[in-house]
Formats: C-alpha cells, sequence, structure tokens
DNA sequence: CGGCTTTTTGAGTATACACTCCATTTTGGA
DNA sequence: TCCAAAATGGAGTGTATACTCAAAAAGCCG
C-alpha cells in the first residue's frame, strides 16, 4: 500500500483536526464527524487510513507524551532547571498538546493501555528528575531525591492542571515557585 | 408531593449505583442502563425521580467536592498538618469519591459549569491551607502564604492523581513528605 | 495517453445512548 | 377500607455515534 502525496496530505490534516478538538473540548469534542468537517474529508476517507478514530487519537496522545520531554539525548547531563523550564515551555508554549497530554492522562484512568503508557512514561520521568537532583547534590539518597520528584512532578502536573481550570492563572510563576520549594 | 418511603429508598439506590460506577470507570461507565441495572430499577423509575442523567451525576461530583473539605465549623482553627491529614483520609479511606473527585475536575474542563464549581472550591480550599500557614508563621506574608498553598494543594492534587493510576503508589506517605517541604 | 493503484465520496448500517409515555401496581393517610 | 398520589414496568422514540461499502475520481508511471 504504497501512499501518494495526496493521501500523506489528507493524514495529516486529520491528525492536525483531531489535535485541535481534542485541545479544545477533550474526548467529547473530538467525534468522527467533528474531525471529518474540520479536515474536509468524508468519513471514507478517514477509514482508508487509520483503522479506527481511537488510532488517531491515540496518536495524538503519545505525540503529546513525548512532547513533555525534553530533548532525550539530554539525558543525563541536565538540570533541573533545565527540566523544569522544558515543562513550563511545553505548557505554555504547546498549550494544545498540554491540554490533550492532561485529558488523555485522566481519560486514561478508564482505559488500561493508556493508563500502563502514562504510567511508564511518568516513572521515566520521575527518574530523570532525581538523576538531576542526585548530580547537583540535592538529595542525600537515591530514595529521597525519588521522592522528592515525585512531589516536583506531582506539583507541577497539579498546577498546570489548575490552569487548564482557569487560564489567568500564573503558571510559570507558581511552577518555578514549587522548584524553590521542592528541589532543595 | 409527599415522598413515600419505597421512593426514597429507591433514590438512595440510584445514587449508590451511580457513585459506585463513576468510581469504577467514570462518566463512560455510568451509563443510564448501567445505573438503572445496578439500582435494580427500569428507566422509567430513574426518571421519576431525577429531571436527568446529569442531575444524579453532578449530585455525586457535589458530595464529593465536599467530602474533601474537612468540618467547615473548624475552619480558621485548625492546623496544616489536619488539612493535610483530612485530604489524606479522604484519599485513603473514601477512594470511591475521591476518584469521582477527580475524575470530574477533569472532565469539568469540558464543561463550564462544573469548572466553575470546581474552581470555586478549589480557591476556598486555598485561602484554608494558606490561612493555616499563616497562623503557624510558615509564611511571611499573605502571598506568599497563597502562592505556597497553591502548590502545596497542586501537589496533593497531583499525588493524588498518581495514586488513581498506580494504586500500589503509596499517597499517604508522599502527601506527608510533600508538607514537610512545601509547608516550610 | 493507457492502465493500474490509491484515494475520495456519500449514502447507508448497526448500535448505544438519554429520555418518554402511560397503563398498572403500590403506598399510606383519612 | 378506600382512594388519590406516588412509584413502577417496559416497550418505544429520536438522535448521535463509529464504522462500512461500492462506485467514481484522481494520482502515478510507463
Amino acid at each position: 500500500m504504497v501512499r501518494y502525496q495526496v493521501g500523506i496530505r489528507t493524514e495529516q490534516r486529520i491528525l492536525e483536526a483531531t489535535r485541535e478538538l481534542l485541545a479544545e473540548g477533550g474526548l467529547d469534542a473530538a467525534t468522527l464527524k467533528a474531525i471529518c468537517e474540520r479536515a474536509g474529508v468524508q468519513a471514507g476517507s478517514f477509514y482508508n487510513i487509520f483503522p479506527s478514530k481511537e488510532q488517531a487519537v491515540l496518536q495524538i496522545a503519545r505525540e503529546a507524551i513525548q512532547a513533555v520531554d525534553p530533548d532525550p539525548d539530554l539525558s543525563g547531563t541536565e538540570t533541573l532547571d533545565d527540566l523544569v523550564d522544558a515543562y513550563i515551555r511545553f505548557i505554555t508554549d504547546q498549550s494544545d498538546l498540554a491540554r490533550v497530554y492532561l485529558q488523555v492522562a485522566v481519560s486514561g484512568s478508564n482505559d488500561d493501555s493508556v493508563a500502563r503508557r502514562f504510567l511508564r512514561h511518568h516513572v521515566r520521568r520521575v527518574e530523570r528528575f532525581a538523576d538531576a537532583m542526585e548530580r547537583e547534590s540535592l538529595a542525600a539518597s537515591k530514595e529521597e531525591a525519588v521522592a522528592k520528584a515525585e512531589v516536583l512532578l506531582g506539583a507541577l502536573d497539579g498546577l498546570s492542571f489548575r490552569w487548564v481550570l482557569d487560564r489567568s492563572f500564573d503558571f510559570t510563576t507558581h511552577a518555578r515557585f514549587a522548584v524553590s520549594q521542592c528541589g532543595r
């Protein structure tokens, strides 16, 4: 099944529409009809490219989960501030994906496969934060670093969720304040 | 319209079924069919008592939002530890309602009226935490107390969400650790 | 252009959902 | 015991959803 150029463009339009709709109104808003209308495509075209609506949504979810992490090549050298700055940039600059990230994380609790994927990602993230803390001697032991990382990441997730509910909330300032309290 | 006893019992069975289903699988699981089956009731009976499914769900949501707060009479005298202990008890002892609380909070971001209700509740909670911090001289100013309270509550919400995704996560220990870091 | 493949169309299907209607049964106070 | 009000059973309605299919159109390559 070799793709023509027009098919690839259609696939991208569909993913774009799905991403936007997920960000605007969550899973409820991302109906097949809404996706197809926004992408300027009929249902048949959608199913020529994706085997199900779920696959398109999961692709955006994966995209969002990956986007929250900074460059993986830097892993092992970055500072705690680097990691937190990356989170802040993700939330402020890629707010569409940020909303998808949070919404998927929560709806995920009703879907085991998504929940597992999210959890695995979270655990990796905790390790990355904990490693940075150890490198900067911000924790007395590996265990303390992991616990601190869990709390800091919990705070960042909680604050970003707060921001989703109220866009006038100053996420950046609070996130910086959180790291000044927890990362010490 | 004098209620008969049998009707009141039916109402309670319906609310119980709704609460359980929301806790188990979120809004998706709480279909009218599922609620009625679990409550041992037909659709007609449901609508004799509730004007819509939404009303039954909202009633449970309100219940959950209220349950997260400890006795309002104590407001103005309790310590930060009291408030955190109440949160921990809510999460560990009333895990059904805790799951509903978190799920409603998130689906709420797609529904303005729920989002507003949740936000109002959150703001009150932040004030309560901030007041306790000021009373214990844990903050230099009112502003700092509020910021600290936002971060601590964010951390608690983030950690409880972590626990929803992975029930083997030790919420209590991490929550206590969070307050030892943030409440200082 | 000619011929094969991919892509698109758009009407159509099946299903799950919230909700309605009303005849029948049950309740509880007078 | 009687009866009006309340509660119930259960078939039925309308609607939105994800998804299918066969024919038609468009893209690619010699």
